[in-house]
DNA sequence: AATCTATTTAGATAAATTTCTAAATAGATA
DNA sequence: TATCTATTTAGAAATTTATCTAAATAGATT
């Protein structure tokens, strides 16, 4: 696995804070942009990159669009940073 | 404990290499140097990005000055990336 | 004291990132 | 089909980052 767009990804609190909020559960595009004092089109973009480095995944339901945390990929690079501090 | 400075630091592939060299013990910033098609004071920057993100420390001899890891951060870094995949 | 060695700091530049506004897409509903 | 709703995409501007060269620092050696 490549780090590079992990690393990336969480390398801004907009975006460790969304997925903060995906620990209780999926939500929509606009429930997460609504929580943040920016457009939505910022929001987007910031999906977009926690999306490209598969932290997160979406469900497309009418016309929404729901995001949800991928666990597993957190989990791995949780292991690879075991090599530093394990 | 804030990360701003944690993932800033691991979201660069010259630093997460460094990282990776340090696994094996200390070195100094001119052994670290050599390993990279970049200058020295390149290099000086990127220690200085690790360090202010307390992932690595440092020890001078002389006048050398070596470079360590410091596994309690990423520690922390692990168990705050736990609640998301753990 | 003068010089050498190891390293950092300063200043400049090119590239990447974050944000905005405006426009586009696409599915749902009237 | 026309329009409404949710969301993304495009293009532009401001900021941050990575890199270089040149100069500075500071301890060691002659």
């Amino acid at each position: 696995m490549a780090f590079q767009d992990t690393f990336k990804a969480l390398n801004d609190p907009v975006r460790r804070d969304i997925c903060t909020m995906l620990r209780s559960g999926v939500l929509s595009a606009g429930e997460i942009a609504a929580s943040f004092d920016m457009t939505q089109a910022t929001v987007s973009y910031h999906l977009s990159i926690l999306k490209k480095a598969d932290l997160i995944f979406e469900k497309k339901d009418k016309n929404f669009i729901y995001y949800e945390l991928n666990a597993s990929v957190f989990q791995e690079l949780i292991m690879w940073l075991q090599q530093f501090g394990g």
